[in-house]
DNA sequence: CGTCTATTTGAATGTACTCAAAAGCGGTGG
DNA sequence: CCACCGCTTTTGAGTACATTCAAATAGACG
């Protein structure tokens, strides 16, 4: 159990992981940064709000999903402890969101104001080179996906899905799986039984 | 028909737009990027290759696609002036690439290298924002897509396309626009005859 | 004009969805 | 501590959307 300051800690230590800082460029950092506590189910954004921080996730575990025109779910984004999670079309085009960003367990978030990093992003080059780099690696991730969902049929994503999340799969019910899958839960249930050897 | 430095002028008018540069920051970048002609089928990239430019594609319209393990092509990036276009996953890792990047007209593209422009960033954060937000802009454009494609089925994914890319459109072959959307040329074929009526 | 590539057509098939209902599971209050 | 309630998962039948394969037609380019 952390404390506020453990959990910029924890958000310091990440950055430092990759951009080591020199302490002024982290007190600089920890000065702007808020912590916010989430209860299990509890949303970070809503439909409506303008996202106006980056997100970082110090414990717990979040997902973005957002609802289309026939009431179906899409699970965009799972994340847990030392992730990052936004709606980044609203943060960047300063629209509101139109998507739910949500606890699914009790979780403390690092969140960095919009303004106050745009600032940084201008007077620290080291904290524009870093965001860069995190947001390239999530957009090839993101291409990854792409590819996948093309090119593989339900159960091959499945797979790879638990490959991938191993360490998240146990932490998130069924049915929000299968909707970042895109297939409905009584198909994934299906699925499962029907492979229920290749599950170990 | 622009010569050498005309084209080089079309990227630094682009980073204008929205990063206003001073005249040594536009000889700076002048200095290291290189210009590349590219006949029709020609290839910007294939597998195998390590991909060591960012490319601005100065005149021309690429597209970006991969081949998957049953033989089947997925297009994952069409472009023309003005778009960035590469293989970002080969560009980051510095593994080899297993994409193709292929001129479907003669292009003419501008090519910054990667080592130096890691070395503008750190000495002029200008680009490091700029790029900063172009990845950004590109990350949620694809977000949009994953949307797109979980949500909606065929025929409103091609709607929603030809909506989007009105001006490349005429400039592609339908098969290309199917492997873009995730479906086989037979079935857009059948889709465009059946919804003859909404396509003006 | 001929050749090569792209598009159209159609029949048979398959993958995944919808809807409805039953079964399982976890938390909460009596 | 057990019983109940609500939510999640499973099951199954019927259906829809999209694919595969093969062949015919249309277009583009030298």
């Amino acid at each position: 159990m952390l404390n506020k300051s453990g959990h910029i800690k924890c958000l310091i230590d990440h950055i430092h992981e990759t951009h080591p800082l020199n302490s002024s460029e982290e007190i600089e950092m920890s000065k702007i940064v808020r912590v916010k506590e989430l209860r299990k189910k509890e949303f970070l954004i809503k439909p409506g709000d303008y996202s106006n921080y980056m997100n970082f996730i110090s414990t717990g575990c979040l997902r973005a999903f957002y609802i289309d025109k026939n009431g179906q779910e899409h699970t965009l984004q799972l994340g847990i402890e030392n992730w990052w999670v936004n709606d980044l079309f609203s943060y960047i085009k300063n629209v509101p969101s139109k998507m739910y960003v949500q606890a699914m367990e009790d979780a403390v978030i690092v969140q960095i104001p919009k303004n106050e990093l745009e600032r940084l992003y201008k007077e620290v080059p080291v904290f524009s080179n870093f965001f860069r780099e995190k947001i390239q690696s999530a957009y090839v991730a993101l291409q990854e996906r792409t590819i996948e969902n093309m090119s593989r049929d339900a159960i091959e994503k499945y797979l790879a899905f638990r490959k991938q999340y191993r360490n998240i799969e146990q932490r998130i019910p069924q049915y929000i799986i299968a909707s970042y899958l895109g297939i409905t839960p009584e198909f994934l249930s299906f699925l499962r039984k029907k492979h229920a050897k290749d599950l170990s």
